[in-house]
DNA sequence: GGCAAACCATACGCATAAGTATGGTCTCTG
DNA sequence: CAGAGACCATACTTATGCGTATGGTTTGCC
Protein backbone atom coordinates (compact mmCIF):
# COMPACT_ATOMS: atom_id res chain seq x y z
CA UNK A 1 0.00 0.00 0.00
CA UNK A 2 2.75 2.46 0.54
CA UNK A 3 6.33 2.90 -0.69
CA UNK A 4 9.61 2.65 1.59
CA UNK A 5 10.89 5.98 2.28
CA UNK A 6 7.95 7.76 2.49
CA UNK A 7 8.31 8.19 6.70
CA UNK A 8 10.24 10.55 6.13
CA UNK A 9 9.60 14.11 4.87
CA UNK A 10 11.43 15.08 1.78
CA UNK A 11 11.38 18.14 2.67
CA UNK A 12 13.85 17.36 5.84
CA UNK A 13 15.94 15.08 3.75
CA UNK A 14 16.88 17.46 1.18
CA UNK A 15 15.74 14.69 -1.37
CA UNK A 16 13.92 17.48 -3.64
CA UNK A 17 16.79 17.81 -6.65
CA UNK A 18 19.51 20.04 -5.25
CA UNK A 19 19.84 21.47 -8.97
CA UNK A 20 21.41 25.04 -8.67
CA UNK A 21 22.72 26.45 -5.84
CA UNK A 22 20.50 25.77 -3.09
CA UNK A 23 22.17 27.63 -0.66
CA UNK A 24 20.37 30.92 -1.42
CA UNK A 25 19.03 32.47 -4.52
CA UNK A 26 17.85 29.75 -6.79
CA UNK A 27 16.22 30.39 -9.66
CA UNK A 28 15.05 28.12 -10.84
CA UNK A 29 12.34 29.26 -13.60
CA UNK A 30 8.71 29.79 -12.51
CA UNK A 31 7.07 28.40 -8.80
CA UNK A 32 4.55 26.67 -7.88
CA UNK A 33 2.52 26.45 -4.89
CA UNK A 34 3.68 23.29 -4.06
CA UNK A 35 7.11 25.14 -4.05
CA UNK A 36 6.04 27.07 -1.81
CA UNK A 37 4.72 24.70 0.34
CA UNK A 38 7.78 22.80 0.48
CA UNK A 39 9.76 25.99 1.62
CA UNK A 40 8.07 26.92 3.98
CA UNK A 41 8.19 23.05 5.67
CA UNK A 42 11.85 23.64 5.62
CA UNK A 43 11.83 26.79 7.28
CA UNK A 44 9.11 25.40 9.74
CA UNK A 45 11.53 22.71 10.72
CA UNK A 46 14.11 24.95 10.97
CA UNK A 47 13.24 28.01 12.60
CA UNK A 48 9.91 27.52 13.35
CA UNK A 49 6.32 28.91 12.47
CA UNK A 50 7.06 32.75 13.25
CA UNK A 51 9.92 32.04 10.88
CA UNK A 52 7.17 31.13 7.95
CA UNK A 53 7.29 34.83 6.88
CA UNK A 54 6.30 35.70 3.25
CA UNK A 55 9.35 38.09 2.06
CA UNK A 56 11.88 35.86 3.67
CA UNK A 57 10.63 32.82 1.92
CA UNK A 58 10.21 35.06 -1.15
CA UNK A 59 13.98 35.89 -0.66
CA UNK A 60 15.29 32.23 0.04
CA UNK A 61 13.53 31.50 -3.42
CA UNK A 62 14.85 33.77 -5.39
CA UNK A 63 11.09 36.23 -5.95
CA UNK A 64 9.40 38.37 -4.30
CA UNK A 65 6.10 39.07 -2.40
CA UNK A 66 4.58 39.57 -6.06
CA UNK A 67 4.86 35.98 -6.78
CA UNK A 68 3.97 34.42 -3.62
CA UNK A 69 0.82 36.43 -3.23
CA UNK A 70 -0.41 35.40 -6.71
CA UNK A 71 -0.45 31.46 -5.76
CA UNK A 72 -1.78 32.11 -1.83
CA UNK A 73 -4.28 34.74 -0.84
CA UNK A 74 -2.14 35.02 2.52
CA UNK A 75 0.33 33.57 4.57
CA UNK A 76 -2.29 31.72 7.01
CA UNK A 77 -3.20 29.89 3.94
CA UNK A 78 0.20 28.58 3.10
CA UNK A 79 0.87 27.61 6.89
CA UNK A 80 -2.38 25.41 6.39
CA UNK A 81 -1.20 24.10 2.86
CA UNK A 82 2.17 22.98 4.33
CA UNK A 83 1.11 21.73 7.33
CA UNK A 84 -2.00 19.66 5.83
CA UNK A 85 0.57 18.25 3.27
CA UNK A 86 2.89 17.04 6.27
CA UNK A 87 0.08 16.04 8.27
CA UNK A 88 -0.86 13.86 6.02
CA UNK A 89 2.24 12.98 4.58
CA UNK A 90 3.77 11.80 7.68
CA UNK A 91 1.52 11.68 10.24
CA UNK A 92 -1.05 9.22 8.60
CA UNK A 93 2.03 6.85 7.33
CA UNK A 94 3.16 6.47 10.71
CA UNK A 95 0.03 5.46 12.20
CA UNK A 96 -0.97 3.60 9.37
CA UNK A 97 2.35 2.04 9.41
CA UNK A 98 2.84 0.98 12.99
CA UNK A 99 -1.06 0.07 13.36
CA UNK A 100 -0.52 -2.93 11.25
CA UNK A 101 2.00 -4.96 13.76
CA UNK A 102 -0.57 -7.51 15.40
CA UNK A 103 1.45 -7.85 18.67
CA UNK A 104 0.97 -5.00 21.39
CA UNK A 105 4.43 -4.84 22.47
CA UNK A 106 5.82 -5.68 19.41
CA UNK A 107 3.95 -2.66 18.03
CA UNK A 108 4.97 -0.26 20.85
CA UNK A 109 8.61 -1.22 20.33
CA UNK A 110 8.17 -0.18 16.83
CA UNK A 111 7.00 3.10 17.37
CA UNK A 112 9.74 4.06 20.04
CA UNK A 113 12.02 2.97 17.74
CA UNK A 114 10.49 4.65 14.53
CA UNK A 115 9.67 7.76 16.18
CA UNK A 116 13.77 7.78 17.61
CA UNK A 117 15.32 6.55 14.47
CA UNK A 118 14.99 9.83 12.46
CA UNK A 119 14.59 12.39 15.06
CA UNK A 120 14.63 14.83 12.11
CA UNK A 121 11.52 13.54 10.80
CA UNK A 122 9.78 15.49 14.00
CA UNK A 123 11.24 18.59 13.46
CA UNK A 124 7.99 19.91 12.12
CA UNK A 125 6.01 18.80 14.71
CA UNK A 126 8.32 19.95 17.32
CA UNK A 127 7.95 23.49 15.67
CA UNK A 128 3.81 23.40 15.62
CA UNK A 129 4.31 22.10 19.67
CA UNK A 130 6.75 25.32 20.10
CA UNK A 131 3.31 27.42 18.53
CA UNK A 132 0.96 25.72 20.30
CA UNK A 133 -0.42 29.01 21.13
CA UNK A 134 -1.59 29.81 17.15
CA UNK A 135 -4.95 29.39 15.85
CA UNK A 136 -4.48 27.48 13.07
CA UNK A 137 -1.62 24.97 14.70
CA UNK A 138 -3.69 24.65 17.48
CA UNK A 139 -6.12 22.06 16.40
CA UNK A 140 -3.42 20.16 14.19
CA UNK A 141 -1.30 19.28 17.52
CA UNK A 142 -4.99 19.06 18.94
CA UNK A 143 -6.25 16.14 16.37
CA UNK A 144 -2.13 14.83 16.44
CA UNK A 145 -2.18 14.48 19.94
CA UNK A 146 -5.51 12.99 20.10
CA UNK A 147 -4.70 10.12 17.66
CA UNK A 148 -1.06 9.39 18.62
CA UNK A 149 -2.61 8.90 22.30
CA UNK A 150 -5.92 6.85 21.31
CA UNK A 151 -2.94 4.44 19.22
CA UNK A 152 -0.69 4.51 22.62
CA UNK A 153 -3.69 3.68 24.46
CA UNK A 154 -5.08 0.89 22.45
CA UNK A 155 -1.85 -0.89 21.94
CA UNK A 156 -1.44 -0.34 26.29
CA UNK A 157 -4.68 -2.50 26.36
CA UNK A 158 -3.88 -5.20 23.96
CA UNK A 159 -1.32 -5.63 25.76
CA UNK A 160 -3.03 -6.59 29.08
CA UNK A 161 -3.38 -3.33 31.23
CA UNK A 162 -6.47 -2.77 32.54
CA UNK A 163 -8.02 0.30 30.67
CA UNK A 164 -6.97 3.12 33.07
CA UNK A 165 -3.62 1.95 33.68
CA UNK A 166 -3.06 2.09 29.66
CA UNK A 167 -4.59 5.50 29.45
CA UNK A 168 -2.18 6.60 32.28
CA UNK A 169 0.81 4.92 30.51
CA UNK A 170 -0.17 5.88 27.03
CA UNK A 171 -0.21 9.39 27.91
CA UNK A 172 3.21 9.15 30.09
CA UNK A 173 4.56 7.84 26.96
CA UNK A 174 3.72 10.44 24.72
CA UNK A 175 4.27 13.40 26.59
CA UNK A 176 7.90 11.85 27.44
CA UNK A 177 7.94 11.86 23.78
CA UNK A 178 6.95 15.74 23.00
CA UNK A 179 9.04 16.54 26.68
CA UNK A 180 11.59 15.06 24.49
CA UNK A 181 11.02 16.92 21.48
CA UNK A 182 11.21 20.04 23.68
CA UNK A 183 13.83 19.97 25.38
CA UNK A 184 16.33 18.73 22.68
CA UNK A 185 15.47 20.12 19.11
CA UNK A 186 17.06 23.77 18.79
CA UNK A 187 17.80 24.74 22.84
CA UNK A 188 18.40 23.68 26.11
CA UNK A 189 19.75 20.29 27.45
CA UNK A 190 22.54 19.38 26.47
CA UNK A 191 22.77 17.26 22.93
CA UNK A 192 23.06 13.66 23.14
CA UNK A 193 25.39 11.71 20.74
CA UNK A 194 24.19 8.80 18.64
CA UNK A 195 24.86 6.12 21.22
CA UNK A 196 24.15 7.37 24.09
CA UNK A 197 21.08 8.76 22.37
CA UNK A 198 20.26 4.64 21.21
CA UNK A 199 20.84 3.48 24.60
CA UNK A 200 18.12 6.37 26.00
CA UNK A 201 15.65 4.92 23.82
CA UNK A 202 16.14 1.25 25.11
CA UNK A 203 15.80 2.44 28.57
CA UNK A 204 12.81 4.39 27.74
CA UNK A 205 11.34 1.24 26.29
CA UNK A 206 12.16 -1.40 29.01
CA UNK A 207 10.72 1.47 31.41
CA UNK A 208 7.26 1.88 29.75
CA UNK A 209 6.98 -1.25 27.44
CA UNK A 210 6.07 -4.45 29.67
CA UNK A 211 8.29 -7.69 28.79
CA UNK B 1 5.12 17.23 54.48
CA UNK B 2 2.43 20.24 53.59
CA UNK B 3 4.56 23.03 53.44
CA UNK B 4 3.34 23.52 50.15
CA UNK B 5 2.16 27.38 50.52
CA UNK B 6 5.60 28.19 49.46
CA UNK B 7 5.31 26.42 46.46
CA UNK B 8 3.39 28.56 44.75
CA UNK B 9 4.29 31.63 43.40
CA UNK B 10 2.20 35.03 44.75
CA UNK B 11 1.70 36.46 41.58
CA UNK B 12 -0.68 33.06 40.80
CA UNK B 13 -2.96 32.79 43.13
CA UNK B 14 -3.46 36.47 43.44
CA UNK B 15 -1.72 36.71 47.18
CA UNK B 16 -1.23 40.42 46.51
CA UNK B 17 -3.70 42.59 48.18
CA UNK B 18 -6.42 42.88 45.49
CA UNK B 19 -7.40 46.14 47.27
CA UNK B 20 -9.07 48.07 44.33
CA UNK B 21 -11.04 46.85 41.40
CA UNK B 22 -8.52 44.77 40.27
CA UNK B 23 -10.38 43.71 36.83
CA UNK B 24 -9.16 46.52 34.63
CA UNK B 25 -7.58 49.70 36.04
CA UNK B 26 -6.74 49.89 39.11
CA UNK B 27 -5.18 53.49 39.89
CA UNK B 28 -3.32 53.04 42.97
CA UNK B 29 -1.23 55.56 43.47
CA UNK B 30 2.39 55.33 41.82
CA UNK B 31 4.07 51.81 40.70
CA UNK B 32 7.23 50.87 41.64
CA UNK B 33 9.63 48.18 39.48
CA UNK B 34 8.30 45.38 41.38
CA UNK B 35 4.63 46.40 40.33
CA UNK B 36 5.72 45.53 36.85
CA UNK B 37 7.63 42.82 37.32
CA UNK B 38 4.65 41.01 39.54
CA UNK B 39 2.06 42.25 36.44
CA UNK B 40 4.40 40.84 33.50
CA UNK B 41 4.58 37.62 35.19
CA UNK B 42 0.68 37.15 35.50
CA UNK B 43 0.27 37.68 32.50
CA UNK B 44 3.45 35.36 31.07
CA UNK B 45 1.61 32.95 33.23
CA UNK B 46 -1.40 33.26 31.49
CA UNK B 47 -0.77 34.21 28.16
CA UNK B 48 2.60 33.63 27.84
CA UNK B 49 5.72 35.72 26.91
CA UNK B 50 4.82 37.63 23.63
CA UNK B 51 1.71 38.78 25.36
CA UNK B 52 4.18 40.72 27.86
CA UNK B 53 4.04 43.35 25.69
CA UNK B 54 4.51 47.13 27.47
CA UNK B 55 1.41 49.24 26.06
CA UNK B 56 -1.16 46.08 26.97
CA UNK B 57 0.72 45.83 30.79
CA UNK B 58 0.45 49.53 31.17
CA UNK B 59 -3.01 49.69 29.97
CA UNK B 60 -3.68 46.59 32.89
CA UNK B 61 -2.03 48.81 35.26
CA UNK B 62 -4.05 51.98 34.35
CA UNK B 63 -1.27 53.61 33.32
CA UNK B 64 0.57 54.41 29.82
CA UNK B 65 4.02 53.88 28.12
CA UNK B 66 5.84 57.04 30.42
CA UNK B 67 5.21 55.38 33.21
CA UNK B 68 6.84 52.28 32.19
CA UNK B 69 9.57 53.32 30.47
CA UNK B 70 10.58 55.51 33.49
CA UNK B 71 11.27 52.25 35.26
CA UNK B 72 12.67 50.31 32.91
CA UNK B 73 14.92 51.01 30.18
CA UNK B 74 13.24 48.36 27.67
CA UNK B 75 10.71 45.55 27.46
CA UNK B 76 13.84 42.81 27.51
CA UNK B 77 15.11 44.31 30.84
CA UNK B 78 11.77 43.70 32.77
CA UNK B 79 11.34 40.49 30.82
CA UNK B 80 14.21 39.55 32.49
CA UNK B 81 13.82 41.15 35.57
CA UNK B 82 10.60 39.30 36.40
CA UNK B 83 12.20 35.58 35.10
CA UNK B 84 14.60 36.35 37.26
CA UNK B 85 12.75 37.02 40.32
CA UNK B 86 10.26 33.69 39.59
CA UNK B 87 13.12 31.12 39.12
CA UNK B 88 14.98 32.77 42.02
CA UNK B 89 11.31 32.64 44.62
CA UNK B 90 10.19 29.34 42.97
CA UNK B 91 12.90 27.74 41.46
CA UNK B 92 15.05 27.61 44.10
CA UNK B 93 12.34 26.64 46.84
CA UNK B 94 11.53 23.83 44.94
CA UNK B 95 14.89 22.62 44.64
CA UNK B 96 15.88 23.33 48.05
CA UNK B 97 13.05 22.16 50.08
CA UNK B 98 12.68 18.56 47.97
CA UNK B 99 16.68 17.83 48.76
CA UNK B 100 16.26 18.00 52.02
CA UNK B 101 14.44 14.55 52.23
CA UNK B 102 17.54 12.02 52.80
CA UNK B 103 15.41 8.91 51.49
CA UNK B 104 16.23 9.53 47.85
CA UNK B 105 12.81 7.17 46.60
CA UNK B 106 10.58 9.44 48.83
CA UNK B 107 12.36 12.78 47.38
CA UNK B 108 11.96 11.68 44.55
CA UNK B 109 8.08 10.95 44.95
CA UNK B 110 7.58 13.94 46.98
CA UNK B 111 9.11 15.69 43.66
CA UNK B 112 6.72 14.13 41.59
CA UNK B 113 3.82 15.13 43.75
CA UNK B 114 4.90 18.93 44.59
CA UNK B 115 5.00 19.19 40.84
CA UNK B 116 1.55 17.89 40.51
CA UNK B 117 -0.15 19.80 43.55
CA UNK B 118 -0.72 22.89 41.83
CA UNK B 119 -0.14 23.16 38.40
CA UNK B 120 -0.65 26.58 38.36
CA UNK B 121 2.56 27.45 39.80
CA UNK B 122 3.49 25.81 36.47
CA UNK B 123 2.45 28.36 34.04
CA UNK B 124 5.09 29.82 34.36
CA UNK B 125 7.71 27.52 33.22
CA UNK B 126 5.31 26.25 30.52
CA UNK B 127 5.35 29.57 29.31
CA UNK B 128 9.03 29.93 29.28
CA UNK B 129 9.23 26.18 27.43
CA UNK B 130 6.83 27.75 24.94
CA UNK B 131 9.27 30.38 24.25
CA UNK B 132 11.95 28.77 24.74
CA UNK B 133 13.70 30.12 21.50
CA UNK B 134 13.95 33.61 22.73
CA UNK B 135 17.22 34.85 23.38
CA UNK B 136 16.49 35.90 26.67
CA UNK B 137 15.00 32.49 28.21
CA UNK B 138 16.86 30.23 26.59
CA UNK B 139 19.39 30.53 28.72
CA UNK B 140 16.87 30.37 31.47
CA UNK B 141 14.97 27.10 31.18
CA UNK B 142 18.63 25.20 30.01
CA UNK B 143 19.89 26.42 33.52
CA UNK B 144 16.72 25.04 34.89
CA UNK B 145 17.39 21.52 33.01
CA UNK B 146 19.95 21.19 34.00
CA UNK B 147 19.59 21.54 37.89
CA UNK B 148 16.41 19.54 37.78
CA UNK B 149 18.04 16.74 35.49
CA UNK B 150 20.88 16.75 38.50
CA UNK B 151 18.62 16.65 40.94
CA UNK B 152 16.79 13.39 39.46
CA UNK B 153 19.69 12.02 38.67
CA UNK B 154 21.16 12.35 41.84
CA UNK B 155 17.94 10.67 43.51
CA UNK B 156 18.09 8.07 41.22
CA UNK B 157 21.85 7.02 41.74
CA UNK B 158 21.35 7.31 45.64
CA UNK B 159 18.29 4.97 45.39
CA UNK B 160 20.61 2.19 43.16
CA UNK B 161 20.41 2.89 39.47
CA UNK B 162 23.86 2.59 37.90
CA UNK B 163 24.83 5.87 36.84
CA UNK B 164 23.35 5.72 33.03
CA UNK B 165 20.44 4.38 34.35
CA UNK B 166 20.01 7.02 36.48
CA UNK B 167 21.25 9.72 34.03
CA UNK B 168 18.57 8.49 31.41
CA UNK B 169 14.97 7.66 34.07
CA UNK B 170 16.00 11.38 34.92
CA UNK B 171 15.89 12.39 31.31
CA UNK B 172 12.14 10.11 31.07
CA UNK B 173 11.05 11.39 34.01
CA UNK B 174 12.04 15.11 32.93
CA UNK B 175 10.89 15.02 29.54
CA UNK B 176 7.46 13.93 30.70
CA UNK B 177 7.14 16.52 33.03
CA UNK B 178 7.82 19.19 30.45
CA UNK B 179 5.53 17.31 27.72
CA UNK B 180 2.78 16.99 30.43
CA UNK B 181 2.79 21.31 30.57
CA UNK B 182 2.80 21.42 26.99
CA UNK B 183 0.66 19.51 26.00
CA UNK B 184 -2.18 20.57 28.74
CA UNK B 185 -1.85 24.29 29.56
CA UNK B 186 -3.49 26.65 27.73
CA UNK B 187 -4.09 23.90 24.81
CA UNK B 188 -4.31 20.22 23.40
CA UNK B 189 -5.02 16.86 24.46
CA UNK B 190 -8.42 16.59 26.76
CA UNK B 191 -8.56 18.42 29.98
CA UNK B 192 -8.24 16.15 33.40
CA UNK B 193 -10.35 16.58 36.23
CA UNK B 194 -9.42 16.60 39.77
CA UNK B 195 -9.20 12.99 40.65
CA UNK B 196 -7.80 11.28 36.94
CA UNK B 197 -5.35 13.79 37.42
CA UNK B 198 -4.02 12.34 40.61
CA UNK B 199 -4.54 8.74 39.38
CA UNK B 200 -2.33 9.95 36.87
CA UNK B 201 0.25 10.92 38.83
CA UNK B 202 0.34 8.00 40.95
CA UNK B 203 0.76 5.85 37.95
CA UNK B 204 3.56 8.03 37.49
CA UNK B 205 5.52 7.28 40.70
CA UNK B 206 4.38 3.63 40.13
CA UNK B 207 6.06 3.84 37.35
CA UNK B 208 8.98 6.17 37.22
CA UNK B 209 10.01 5.65 40.60
CA UNK B 210 11.24 1.92 42.13
CA UNK B 211 9.71 0.49 44.58
C1' DG C 1 3.52 35.40 -34.23
C1' DG C 2 0.30 36.83 -31.28
C1' DC C 3 -2.88 36.57 -27.38
C1' DA C 4 -4.31 34.96 -22.97
C1' DA C 5 -3.18 33.24 -18.82
C1' DA C 6 0.36 32.37 -15.56
C1' DC C 7 3.91 34.32 -13.12
C1' DC C 8 6.59 38.05 -11.12
C1' DA C 9 8.51 43.07 -9.75
C1' DT C 10 7.87 47.54 -7.83
C1' DA C 11 5.76 50.62 -5.09
C1' DC C 12 2.57 51.51 -2.12
C1' DG C 13 -0.86 51.39 2.27
C1' DC C 14 -1.54 50.03 6.92
C1' DA C 15 -1.34 47.94 11.48
C1' DT C 16 1.39 46.80 15.51
C1' DA C 17 4.64 47.48 18.98
C1' DA C 18 9.07 49.37 20.68
C1' DG C 19 11.35 53.25 21.90
C1' DT C 20 12.13 58.68 22.33
C1' DA C 21 11.25 63.56 23.53
C1' DT C 22 9.27 66.63 26.33
C1' DG C 23 6.67 68.48 29.61
C1' DG C 24 3.37 67.86 33.22
C1' DT C 25 1.96 66.50 38.31
C1' DC C 26 2.54 64.47 42.61
C1' DT C 27 5.19 63.77 47.03
C1' DC C 28 8.59 63.96 50.14
C1' DT C 29 11.75 66.63 52.62
C1' DG C 30 14.37 70.66 54.34
C1' DC D 1 5.87 75.97 51.52
C1' DA D 2 8.99 75.45 47.94
C1' DG D 3 11.94 72.96 45.15
C1' DA D 4 13.87 68.55 43.66
C1' DG D 5 13.25 64.23 42.27
C1' DA D 6 9.99 60.54 41.38
C1' DC D 7 6.37 59.30 38.55
C1' DC D 8 3.38 59.75 34.55
C1' DA D 9 0.91 61.56 29.95
C1' DT D 10 1.05 62.92 25.20
C1' DA D 11 2.85 63.00 20.98
C1' DC D 12 5.93 61.68 18.18
C1' DT D 13 9.54 58.35 15.38
C1' DT D 14 10.92 53.95 13.71
C1' DA D 15 10.97 49.10 12.28
C1' DT D 16 8.68 45.06 10.82
C1' DG D 17 5.65 42.42 8.20
C1' DC D 18 1.19 41.65 5.99
C1' DG D 19 -1.49 42.79 2.26
C1' DT D 20 -2.83 45.62 -2.22
C1' DA D 21 -2.43 47.88 -6.70
C1' DT D 22 -0.65 47.90 -10.95
C1' DG D 23 1.99 46.91 -14.58
C1' DG D 24 5.63 44.07 -16.70
C1' DT D 25 7.44 39.50 -18.57
C1' DT D 26 7.19 34.83 -19.71
C1' DT D 27 4.88 30.55 -21.46
C1' DG D 28 1.47 27.59 -23.65
C1' DC D 29 -1.37 27.42 -27.52
C1' DC D 30 -4.07 28.46 -31.73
Amino acid sequence: METGALLIPATLLQTRPMNEAESKQEPRGRLSATDWELAALDVLAANGVAAVAVESLARTLGVTKGSFYWHFPTREALLKAAIDRWEQRDEDQVISRVERIAEPRERLRELFHRVSREVQSHLVYAALLQASDNALVQPVIERISKRRLALLTEAYAEAGFEPLAAKHRARLAYTAYSGFLQLNQRHGMPRMDQEEYAAYVDHVIATLVPA
